[in-house]
DNA sequence: CTGAAAGCGCTTACAG
DNA sequence: CTGAAAGCGCTTACAG
C-alpha cells in the first residue's frame, strides 16, 4: 500500500556521491578491496560507516544470481522432533553464507507441496524436504527447474535422490538387541499413531527383524497405537498388560511417549526397570534428567542438520554427492535391566 | 565460482515469448489478473504451468522494495527455551506473507550485533531481538536506517522501544505466592548461572518481592547458581540442604533444572512433594509427563512469538504500536503441596 | 586504479 | 486491454 515509505537508507550511489567516486569503485571496495587504491578505499570505507551503508541483498543476488537461500519443508510431527535438526541446519548453513527459511506445514503431501511452492516464491534456490512422501508435481517441478534438493530422513528414498537419512531400521535393531542381550523374551511395542510416520514404522520393522533373528517375536496385540496425548501411555500400557501380562520389556516410539508409559507403570506399582524394562528412541534433551533416566536410541537429529547443510552446498556447487546414512547410537541409562524372572 | 550455472528456469520473458504477448501483460496476469482479458489470461496461465514458471523473488522485491523478510536474533540460551517462540513466530509471520530468517549467536552483545548485521545483509527489512542488552552501535544503526525492530522479552526495555515482554517478575510472584498459600515458610532458590540471563534474575526478584510482602525471605546462601549440567541440580541441592535443612520449598529457574533437582531429592530419599515442594518456570512440553509432573509457571513462549509477529507487521506498515506484556500462568501439578511440619 | 555502460528479472506509470 | 520504456540497486566486463 504505502508506496511512499521513505526509507532512510543509503545506496551505493549515495556513498559514491559522498566520496566523490563512481559507484563501481564503491562496489569494488566492498567486494574486492585489493582492486582499489588504499587511499580511495579508506575514504570510501569511512563514508560507508558514516552513512550506515549496507548493500541491498536483493539487488546483489539479482545481479549475481548465486544460490543463497535454502528452503526447508519440515512438516509438523506433533512433538517437534526436528527442532534440533532445524537449529543445527541453520547454524551450519550460516557458516556457508547460506540463509535458511523454513516452513512447517501439516503432515500432508498437498500441504507440504504448497509449502514448498511458497518457499520457492520467497526466493529459495534449493530445497530440503523431510521424508520422501511428496506430491509428484513437486518432484516434477524440482526436476524441471533443475533445482538442487535433498531429502532428510527418508525411508525409501526415490531412485537417485540426494538424501541424508537416519538408519531407523538399525535403531530398531539396536533397541531390540539391547533388550535381548539383557535376557528379555517377552516384548511389547508402544507407539503413537504411525499412519503418517514411516520413520516410526521403520523402527518397528527393525525391532521385528531383530527379534525374529533370535527366534523371538512381538505378540499380536502387543503393538499399540495411540495418539500422543497425556494419557495415551496409560491406555496403551493397560491394554498390553491385560492381554500380555508376561511382558517384561517395552519398546517405545519416542522419549515423550516413554514418559507417559513410565508414569502409568508407576501408578500400577510396577517398577522400572526391575519389573519391566523400557527403551525408546530419540534421546531428547530431557532423557538423561528424568527419573529414571531413559535408556534410548539416539537418532542424531542434530547431525542430520549438519550433514544436510554440507550436502545441499555441494549440490548447489554442482558437486557430486552420495547419500549419507547416519547410524543411531544406544544410550544405556536407567530404564532397562535384566528381566526379573529368568527361566 | 561457477558462473555458467545454466539455470533451467523460465523468466517472465520466456513466458511472454511463448504466449506471444509482452512481458508487461504476463506480469499483470500474475499480479492483477482482472486487468487482463480472460482469453489472454488463460493462454498465459497455461504457458506458466507448462514452463513451471515462478517469479524471481529477488527481482520482485527489488522493484517493489516492500519489506518482506524479518530477521530474528535469538542468542543461544543453553536450553533452547525460545525454540517454541521461533516456531510460533515463523508460523505467524508466514500468515502475513513475511519470511523469517533467524540467527542464534552466542549470548554476548558483540556476537549478537554481528548476527544482526548479517541478517540485515541477507536482506532482513526488520529485526526482532531477544532481550534489550545489545550493542549501542546496533541501536544506532537501527535508528539511522529507520529500520522497524522490536524487542522480545526485555526486562528493562529502552525508552520508547517497541517490545513484547513476558512479565517475569510476576512469574516470580506467582511461584512464590503458590508456595506461601500452601503454608511454606522456608524457601530456597536454585538457578543456573544468571550472569547472562536478566530474565532469570527478574524472576528471582519477583520471588523476593512476594516473600517480603508476607514477611518471609530467602536466606543468604539459599540461592544457588550452577551451570546447567546433568549433576548441577544435585550439587545445588546438597549445598542448600547442608546450609538450610529447614527448607520445605524450592523454586527452580527452569523445568530442565527441576528434573535434576527432583532426581537428587529422590536419591537422598526426600519425597517430592511431601517433604519438599518444587515449583519452576517455563512449562516445557515434558513438564506434564514427568513423574511427578512438574508444577510450573508457564512463561507463554509461543504467545510471545505470535504477538511479536503481529507487532512487527504493524511496525512495517507504519502503524502505531503499544508494548505488549504477556502474563504468565501457574500450572499446578504434582511437585507442590502443604509443608509436612506445619508449626 | 577508475569510470561509463549494460544488464540481472521484475513492475508500473504512461500512452495508445 | 496491451505494449514500450524506465528503473529498482547492484556487479562486472570493457576501456582508458
Amino acid at each position: 500500500m504505502n508506496k511512499t515509505r521513505q526509507k532512510n537508507v543509503s545506496t551505493l550511489h549515495d556513498v559514491a556521491a559522498a566520496a566523490g567516486v563512481s559507484p563501481s569503485t564503491v562496489s569494488r571496495t566492498l567486494t574486492r578491496p585489493d582492486m582499489v587504491a588504499e587511499e580511495t578505499r579508506d575514504k570510501i570505507l569511512k563514508i560507508v560507516g558514516q552513512l550506515h551503508y549496507l548493500p541491498d541483498a536483493n539487488a546483489r543476488s539479482l545481479k549475481l544470481s548465486k544460490p543463497a537461500v535454502i528452503g526447508a519443508v519440515i512438516p509438523k510431527s506433533g512433538i517437534s522432533a526436528f527442532s534440533q535438526t532445524i537449529s543445527s541446519l541453520n547454524d551450519a548453513l550460516d557458516l556457508f553464507d547460506l540463509t535458511l527459511i523454513v516452513s512447517q506445514p501439516e503432515a500432508d503431501s498437498q500441504a507440504s507441496r504448497y509449502a514448498a511452492y511458497r518457499l520457492l516464491e520467497k526466493g529459495a534456490d534449493a530445497l530440503i524436504l523431510l521424508g520422501e512422501e511428496h506430491a509428484s508435481e513437486l518432484y516434477r517441478l524440482l526436476e524441471y527447474r533443475n533445482l538442487p534438493y535433498l531429502l532428510i530422513s527418508p525411508i525409501n528414498p526415490p531412485h537417485e535422490s540426494a538424501h541424508v537419512s537416519i538408519n531407523h531400521r538399525k535403531a530398531g535393531h539396536i533397541a531390540a538387541k539391547h533388550l535381548i542381550e539383557l535376557g528379555h523374551k517377552k516384548f511389547a511395542y508402544i507407539g503413537s499413531s504411525m499412519r503418517n510416520n514411516p520413520r516410526a514404522l521403520e523402527r518397528l520393522a527393525g525391532v521385528r527383524d531383530e527379534l525374529q533373528a533370535y527366534g523371538l517375536g512381538l505378540a499380536k496385540g502387543a503393538i499399540t497405537n495411540q495418539p500422543h496425548r497425556i494419557d495415551s501411555g496409560k491406555i496403551a500400557l493397560k491394554y498390553i498388560l491385560t492381554n500380555h501380562p508376561e511382558t517384561t520389556a517395552i519398546i517405545c516410539t519416542s522419549d515423550y511417549y516413554t514418559l507417559g508409559v513410565i508414569r502409568a507403570l508407576h501408578e500400577l506399582q510396577i517398577n522400572v526397570p526391575s519389573d519391566i524394562s523400557v527403551v525408546s528412541f530419540n534421546n531428547n534433551d530431557f532423557a538423561s534428567f528424568t527419573m529414571p533416566a531413559i535408556t534410548t536410541v539416539d537418532l542424531k537429529y542434530e547431525e542430520v542438520g549438519r550433514e544436510a547443510a554440507i550436502m545441499i552446498r555441494k549440490l548447489i556447487n554442482k558437486e557430486k554427492v552420495s547419500p549419507v546414512i547416519i547410524e543411531p547410537e544406544l544410550c544405556i541409562r536407567e530404564t532397562t535391566t535384566y528381566p526379573k524372572i529368568d527361566i
